[in-house]
RNA sequence: CGGGGUGUGGCACAGGUGGUAGUGUGCUUGGUUCGGGACCAAGAGGCCGUGGGUUCGAGUCCCACCACUCCGACCA
């Protein structure tokens, strides 16, 4: 029963989430801040995690028939102006270059917000047939929006991401492309992050500025607040309008293609913090871990422990696992405390008493459970448990979704569950913008979605009580 | 953009009424340890966020700015 040595703990998650979060991205070594706000730098550890997200997402992007571009970073003012909505949204956040090389531009550039107006110009240029449609391209790049205020992968000035766009000859077409990659996002978000997803149609006042439709994944923050984790957008032939896009079809007839757009960025590593994570730190998905297994020797300056470490380590890795071996001269309870807090997903313990016995200790990182194996057939064990922290961590996550999902029908009931519960309040809605606006006054919640799975909870809005057909997703947002 | 908090060795913090900086941890070296953040010893490391001002003298007082952070309004 000794007393524990005190060493900088984080904040309790449940007591302060905000700086909880704030805590783990700093102490699990996953950024560092820069000295321009909003800026951050992403450590290796950070980036590995980005890596094997992108790894996971282009794969299925090119499954779906995707080629990867690159757009320049720059955007002349007069190109951006071309469509009003979109520049609406997006211009007063835009950095905006005026010299280069000590020289005042006749044309000032914005620094890229999002590319959707490079690739008109761009396919404007290279499409001229039917024959040349469609076009399923992606980019992997950053792209930056002067934010007001600022956190570590929630809401940064520049941040990483994926961009698709896609130009078809049909709008049927267009719109299938728009689903098919909300999908893919959704697919991504549950098997390979083990978020649960809310997927649905965004209302007319949340839509992404130039889109006709905006379809998006939603996902439940531990804390009851919501993140938009991924959208796809469908733009009709708005864009193609604005930029003159033109192809002639089969019957020789000039006409204008439509396009889609559809973007995940890092800001899902924030997600996957405050999915998992708890008051010992991150706790990753075994799926996107950047180190699935960490391997420590305990007592390693005993004959044969290192030596027995590094071979269990080298077989891990033979059977596929991405397999660390700590041996750093830290204590073992350093060591135990440090993974932890990193989110490695399975801790392998081996030491003297283990090797007398042929064993060696597993230690999960979810429940923190621990048990033996023998040595001979470690890698099997791990490999399995691996796949129950995985399948644990979503069935975890459900949970939280479906616990703190509630209904609502009147705009009373909205502000008491807003005010004491949070989470997603579903209702009825007539389909009003002016409801969406009464909504957010009176209980601050946005709407997040239209869900794709409608269930009928009445038939009046929970808002002014006129008729109402349409169920809706309401929720504090990140 | 409004409101609050914080800026002092890498990190976390002390430094009443002004006098030229200290503790913990981390780091380096050597030794003993090793099954939940080990211990001993000797070292290295700081134009006190930036710029002005007051003063013989500023980490300390005044003004401005910047950054980080939290809470709201706006957005991936």
């Amino acid at each position: 029963m000794a007393t524990e040595k005190k060493v900088e703990q984080i904040t309790a998650r449940d007591v302060d989430f905000a700086q909880w979060y704030t805590d783990v991205v700093k102490k699990a070594e996953l950024i560092d801040y820069s000295s321009v706000k909003g800026c951050v730098i992403l450590r290796p550890y950070a980036h590995a995690l980005w890596e094997n997200i992108q790894r996971t997402l282009d794969g299925m992007f090119k499954e779906t028939g995707h080629e990867n571009v690159s757009m320049p970073l720059f955007i002349p003012e007069s190109l951006l102006q071309k469509e009003k909505d979109h520049v609406a949204g997006f211009a007063p956040e835009v950095a905006w270059i005026t010299h280069g090389g000590g020289e005042p531009l006749t044309e000032r550039l914005c620094v890229r917000p999002t590319s959707e107006v490079l690739f008109c110009e761009h396919y404007a240029h290279i499409i001229q047939s039917w024959r040349d449609l469609p076009k399923l391209y992606n980019q992997w790049c950053s792209v930056v929006r002067w934010e007001k205020t600022t956190r570590p992968f929630l809401r940064s000035r520049e941040f990483w991401w994926q961009e698709g766009h896609t130009i078809h000859a049909t709008r049927e077409e267009a719109e299938e492309e728009t689903l098919r990659m909300l999908h893919v996002y959704a697919t991504f978000a549950e098997e390979t992050l083990a978020m649960p997803v809310v997927k649905g149609q965004k209302t007319a006042s949340e839509r992404f500025a130039g889109a006709e439709n905006t379809y998006t994944i939603e996902c439940m923050m531990h804390d009851g607040q919501a993140l938009q984790s991924g959208t796809s957008h469908f733009f009709g032939d708005g864009f193609a309008r604005a930029f003159n896009i033109q192809f002639t079809d089969r019957t020789n007839t000039l006409q204008y293609p439509f396009q889609t757009s559809w973007g995940l960025s890092t800001r899902i590593i924030g997600g996957i913090i405050m999915t998992h994570g708890d008051d010992n730190g991150l706790v990753l998905p075994p799926r996107i871990a950047p180190v699935q297994v960490v391997v420590i020797p305990v007592a390693a300056h005993k004959p044969g422990v290192l030596e027995a470490a590094r071979a269990l380590r080298a077989r891990l890795r033979a059977a596929g696992l991405r397999a660390r071996l700590d041996d750093s001269d830290q204590s073992p309870g350093w060591k135990f405390a440090e993974h932890e807090m990193k989110g490695v997903p399975l801790r392998v313990e081996l030491g003297p008493r283990d090797l007398a016995g042929d064993q060696c200790v597993l230690a999960r990182r979810d429940t923190g459970a621990k048990q033996t194996a023998p040595l001979e057939s470690a890698e099997a064990a791990a490999a399995a448990l691996l796949e129950e922290i995985q399948s644990h961590l979503l069935e975890a996550a459900r949970t939280n979704l479906r616990e703190r999902t509630h209904t609502a029908a009147s705009l009373e009931e909205m502000r008491h569950i807003a005010q004491t519960q949070g989470g997603f309040v579903k209702t009825m809605w007539c389909g009003g913008a002016a409801c969406e606006e009464k909504v957010r006054e009176v209980t601050g919640m946005k709407s997040r979605c239209v869900p794709f799975a409608q269930e009928s909870l009445g038939d009046a809005c929970a808002c002014c009580g006129a008729k109402a057909d349409t169920m809706i997703y309401w929720g504090f947002q990140y």
